[in-house]
DNA sequence: CGACGGGTTGATTGTCCTCAAAGCCTGTGG
DNA sequence: CCACAGGCTTTGAGGACAATCAACCCGTCG
């Protein structure tokens, strides 16, 4: 059932942004990954860029010796994979059983050629990805673990659901990775913004956080 | 003499990738900063884009406070300030007396939405600064200090000439800022690799370096 | 039940930061 | 021509924050 090419949608399917992938004439197929299997690998040919339709996905860089550094996380709706050069600059791997649409990424172009609109998109995409890459630089450059992980929490209310209540796919070890910290200094973080009264643990995991105070968490983020 | 705009030149400017600023029908015209002037603040209107013409720049970013991470070093020829958005999402300040070409940000976009070449080459350039941010999250979340110094090493050498000799155009500060460390750690790493070998001091001002052995200092960048 | 993955917490270590002092070079002004 | 101030850099001493090492808890699943 999962990694398996589904076969093509009869719906139409969105770009954020208002573009369409059937009105642009793209083929669109839905592909299935486990937990913790890779959607591709850095340096590997980019063939397709992806859509996540549900579940989550790490993009991430290694070193030599293994010290791994999330360059971000792809949630519901986020398009993720789009190279403009031939090749994939991160390892893409699914957090948890994730559903993602391929497109493509020779289709997208050549018809990108001739949709500006389309063009004008893509271009905007890339620019989301560096705006976010460039804040990140700051954070990880000069921030204190806890402002890290303020902004974190911040970062992820806003991107899933923006009402203070974010139910984190990910584990600990994924959010230090992304943070450059450890995964103890993240709990601790976590627990130190808990005893504040910043947040409140919700389930029986403790990946279900509430932010209680945000403007507690905003002043910590700078 | 300093920060006045002078005449369109008659000869043909080049931006890198072989387009030529008279060629898509631009004017342009060049600008001199001071060491240490703001050619441009963040949040500011993008109203040009700059190519260094001789010099350098640095473009940071500021918490609240003071602490500093400078994005990216831009260099003789490079191009900069090139926002999709209305809006500087950097600092740019001369890191030295500088001076820089200027292109009229609409302009640009106008010849673009009509002439596909220089369009691509817009979208190579975003890329390219989105690649480098990408490299520049792994150094910083990732790294070690002796191993960020190297890396630095490397890039400017790279970047400036490729001969192994590199005149740093900037102070430690600067640089601890670029590599999300203090000075004192710059110094510390230098002398260092100094001791290691890996590197020589030449003028009387500790700004110009001789790699004497990159091997050394590309198995540390890892 | 027992193993395993994930998370928290404690003790200790280590890398880098902070604070401080001194050296060097440049430029300036007497 | 020399004295001196200021910017930049190096180096040292001590401290702090996050990493490391380790123990333990909890929930899930075979």
């Amino acid at each position: 059932m999962f990694a398996r090419v589904n076969a093509s949608p009869a719906y139409p399917s969105y770009i954020p942004g208002g573009l369409t992938a059937s009105h642009a004439g793209f083929l669109s197929s839905e592909f299935n990954y486990r937990k913790g299997t890779e959607i591709y690998g850095e340096k590997e040919p980019a063939e397709y860029v992806y859509q996540v339709i549900s579940g989550a996905v790490r993009s991430y860089k290694l070193l030599s010796d293994g010290r791994r550094q999330i360059g971000a996380f792809h949630l519901v709706g986020d398009i993720f994979g789009l190279e403009n050069d031939d090749i994939h600059r991160f390892t893409a791997e699914a957090i948890v059983d994730t559903t993602v649409r391929l497109f493509r990424r020779l289709s997208l172009e050549r018809v990108a050629h001739s949709d500006p609109a389309l063009a004008r998109h893509l271009l905007t995409m890339t620019t989301n990805n560096l705006q976010h890459a460039e804040d990140h630089m700051l954070l990880l450059g000069r921030k204190t673990a806890l402002e890290r992980v303020a902004a974190f929490l911040l970062e992820m209310d806003r991107r899933l659901t923006g009402v203070g209540l974010v139910a984190l796919p990910m584990c600990r070890r994924d959010i230090a990775d992304y943070l450059g910290l450890t995964l103890e200094t993240v709990s601790r973080a976590l627990s130190k913004l808990h005893a504040y009264g910043a947040l409140d643990f919700l389930g029986s995991n403790q990946r279900e956080i509430m932010l209680v105070d945000r403007d507690q968490l905003a002043r910590l983020d700078t």
